[in-house]
DNA sequence: TATTGTTATACTCTATAACTATA
DNA sequence: TATAGTTATAGAGTATAACAATA
């Protein structure tokens, strides 16, 4: 586990310092890969980043005001509002990924096959959680 | 390198929760990570964590502050400060790794010998960086 | 009554700049 | 002069509690 610790580390140092290249914190930069599958609540992005509700409203404050994501009214429940990502805000988040040259470099060094395997392996241990929990 | 963010993401979320059942922040408890391979200076502390040298100042502050790690000054060249875990921080850390259940059960989903070559590629990914960059 | 999002508050994290005590 | 660590400061992230609007 250890060696997962190790990785998981340069990874996200290496998206934190793309994400600072670009002006943007760590939560900034997540708020927006989550944002680029496409629109969520506000809500829902707080489940998603594993944060409180209270949070969001400050991080996508900051993002509306440097024009990366817009708030906008859903039809459906005048309660709720979803949070857009404008082409600015696309445009950042994936000049974010293109600039993570640690990580790139370090997936490039691994030959397709096993850069699927590590995928295959990553998927069936960390997003297949719901036929080992039950929930 | 969506399935990475998503992955690592999965895992960071379990390191979090594991560390607040600790009363611990996250960088409180990357901090012990790093400290239970033994004791380092305040500012290898800090370039190792990615951050800057005036952060460690009050993240060991407070680790300090209850009785997880200790200031010991250095033999050779008195401005230098070496941070040690103590008994109780040891704890604190390995209680950390032994609540991270959907890490911890998410490994143990895959084979043994599936376990051994996603470490083994994660290492060549992201450990032997120095072959590739040069650096 | 319950839920969505916000505000107020307090604490932590973070980088920058200026400082001290060593080297 | 340069380096290790600290302090001061300001902006950002974080959770808790209380709140208004809506369901």
């Amino acid at each position: 586990m250890e060696l997962l610790s190790v990785s998981l580390g340069v990874y996200y140092g290496d998206f934190t310092a793309a994400a600072a290249r670009e002006n943007l914190t760590a939560s900034q930069g997540k708020t927006l890969t989550v944002l680029r599958r496409g629109p969520a609540a506000m809500r829902v992005l707080a489940e998603t980043l594993s944060c409180d509700a209270s949070n969001m409203t400050g991080i996508i404050d900051r993002l509306e005001k440097r024009g990366l994501v817009r708030r906008e009214p859903s039809p459906g429940d005048r309660r709720v509002k979803n949070v857009v990502l404008t082409p600015e805000g696309e445009h950042a988040i994936d000049t974010i990924r293109a600039n993570m040259h640690t990580t790139l470099a370090g997936l490039a060094s691994l030959s397709e096959a096993d850069q699927e395997t590590l995928y295959a392996l990553l998927e069936r241990a960390f997003t297949e959680k719901a036929h080992v929990s039950g929930t």
